[in-house]
DNA sequence: GCGACAG
DNA sequence: ATCTTGTCGC
């Protein structure tokens, strides 16, 4: 049991990593890894971003979409929350979620999401349950995880091709770039590995992160920058935005 | 016990 | 993730 206190509100609340491995064993059986999905117009990139985190308050979580292949910003939502749940390797999902869902769920009142790429592994976790299977199999959309670092798993070499496997040998990630411009590229949902691979591939840009991804960490820090006018209170806060340029706070 | 450990 | 200036390298 993890101990949280939210400073806001002075309620002791307790984070049940047990139950929590309960429900990442549902989210990892109920995982499609085969290819799932129609045509893919429209991709939506996830990401949060945390202000003042020294007093562990909130986050603020961005769900852009992006036309495929084109890349070009669509559509934005933006959701300020309290976040009261402790980074613990392995369970990123259940701290950020609080963000990513309210930001996704609007989100796809106002477009058709055909994927979402998510900053973080898929199945290339210890229990391949991951944040983009969380988000993935949460919202039933084909999700691809994009992470910076490895979490779980060996390296090994394949065909001149690097790749993250698990206990079993079994591939659950791709390695891309090199030295610091490594990305790790695992599925989340309705995508096997090689599509993952190949759907990430086609949407770097610039940087060595794919675009929904880049643009969704710019927008977060960007916004992180405008909101310094203390925490937001007890409910969830959303920014709506449009076009290809910065959103406008409480527009 | 020791090392590893997404964001 | 976040706090941060200048700075080494392609």
């Amino acid at each position: 049991m993890e101990e949280v206190f939210d400073p806001c509100t002075g309620v002791r609340k307790r984070f049940d990593v047990s139950r929590a491995y309960k429900a990442q064993k549902y989210i990892a059986k109920n995982a499609v890894l085969e290819d799932r999905f129609n045509q893919i117009r429209i991709v939506v990139g996830l990401d949060v971003s945390y202000p003042n985190w020294r007093f562990s308050s909130w986050g603020i979580g961005v769900a852009v979409a992006l036309a495929y292949p084109s890349m070009k910003i669509l559509d934005c939502i933006a959701a300020v929350a309290r976040v009261c749940v402790p980074y613990i390797p392995g369970l990123l999902a259940f701290r950020e979620m609080a963000v990513l869902a309210p930001a996704l769920a609007r989100l796809q009142r106002r477009i058709s999401v055909d994927l979402i790429v998510v900053d973080g592994h898929g199945i290339a976790h210890p229990r391949k349950a991951g944040i983009a299977t969380h988000v993935g199999v949460v919202f039933d959309k084909p999700s691809i995880g994009v992470a910076k670092k490895k979490l779980y798993g060996e390296y090994r070499e394949e065909r001149d091709e690097l790749y993250i496997v698990d206990d079993k040998q079994r591939p659950i990630a791709g390695v891309l770039g090199e030295g610091s411009k490594r990305i790790f590229v695992s599925p989340g949902h309705r995508v096997s590995l090689t599509t993952s691979i190949r759907l990430i591939k086609s949407m770097l840009r610039r940087g060595k992160l794919p675009e929904p991804t880049r643009i969704a960490d710019k927008i977060t820090k960007d916004l992180k920058k405008r909101i310094t006018s203390g925490p937001p209170g007890r409910e969830v806060h959303y920014i709506r935005c449009s076009g290809n340029r910065i959103p406008d706070i409480f527009s």
